[in-house]
DNA sequence: GTCTATACACAGATAGAC
DNA sequence: GTCTATCTGTGTATAGAC
């Protein structure tokens, strides 16, 4: 069971040196889980590389995986995500999700995490299932919404299924990303997701 | 560093027992890391399982890795792949690629295997890292070669880059099975690809 | 070759003193 | 809030009986 935002804030520290170790620890975490994957790191090198021990590390986050989902919180907020939700604009979701994609590429250490967690969390049993489920769904709502959208004002290519040009974009993106990280040189992701909206919509003139 | 295939048989069990010990290790193993993820399942379980114990199973799998690796090379055989590899019969690529998929998803620990393993390889250190390589590689040049078949006799839609289609079609199975392990109903993984396939593809008379 | 027993180093996690 | 000491379980290794 994944905590709530509400519970895991309820531990935040009071002091100012509290707040700095917490967010010492979580630099350290994403970079070193960035450069050396989920498994590679030991809770003791995340604290040793942020000036402190492991059971002093596990007093702000109680486990492992509740560090992990920390580190990636953080940078999802960073990127601030889609801004899927607000059905403002909704004409811009493609250039947002290509935009994503561009800024993913600048942060490996997000990728490599991202993919490896999202993965592992398939498991049920996984601390972080429920985290990702919620995820996939409100990506794949998004872009449904988007998709059902440029149906109706018929921007979609005829005969396309909303539900599943939502969730190809979204495979393609995740695929992607892993075939990224086996060579980086060769696979151009946002270039992928590119040809990918302009093979599911109908041609715009301008 | 992944053992090639002498190295590894050089240890196969002579006797009767031995061998239907290595196999019943081997069923375990694919079962319990379907259920339960790659890191969810400990040698003990699996030993336990096949009715041994941990020693025993390291003395037929030398280590974790090892045994996982000969897990997914016995489902590898079984789906006899895809294959690429021959250059005839280069027309029925799109074909055995949907037949794989829907192979796969009668073998849903396969997936989650795969899936698993397939981004926690990508960490340079880990010790699948060269054997998933080495599979990127081939699958991708056999859909790549495809692909320029297609052009050169006027079956890809202009515009399309035969590498880039190679990448979406390998990126899009990956990325959909992924979703299909956590929404098995909403998934339909054999259906996306047919798609992609049909929007990369100029439509053939028949 | 097959199998049991045991030991080790390291991981994540806890208890409790200050 | 912080740190020391400690626990349990894991992958791995080895010694030696049959």
């Amino acid at each position: 069971m994944v905590k709530n935002r509400a519970d895991v804030e309820q531990g935040l520290p009071r002091s100012a040196r509290g707040r700095a170790r917490r967010a010492a620890i979580l630099d350290a975490a994403g970079l070193l889980v960035g450069r050396r994957g989920y498994d590679g790191v030991t809770l003791r090198d995340i604290a040793t590389a942020a000036g402190t021990t492991h059971p002093l590390l596990l007093h702000y986050f109680r486990t492992k995986d509740e560090l992990l989902l920390a580190v990636v919180d953080t940078w999802r907020e960073r990127a601030e995500d889609l801004g899927f939700g607000r059905d403002d604009d909704l004409d811009t979701v493609p250039e947002r999700v290509v935009r994503l994609a561009e800024q993913n590429a600048a942060t490996p250490g997000y990728i490599a995490l991202f993919t490896t967690l999202s993965s592992a969390a398939s498991a049920p049993e996984h601390p972080l299932h429920d985290h990702f489920t919620e995820r996939y769904r409100t990506v794949l709502e998004g872009l449904r919404r988007y998709f059902r959208h440029a149906e109706a004002t018929g921007g979609l290519v005829p005969g396309v299924d909303p539900d599943a040009a939502a969730q190809s974009i979204v495979a393609l993106q995740d695929g992607a990303q892993v075939q990224w990280l086996y060579a980086p040189d060769e696979v151009d992701v946002p270039g992928l997701l590119r040809g990918a909206f302009g093979r599911l919509l109908v041609d715009q003139p301008g």
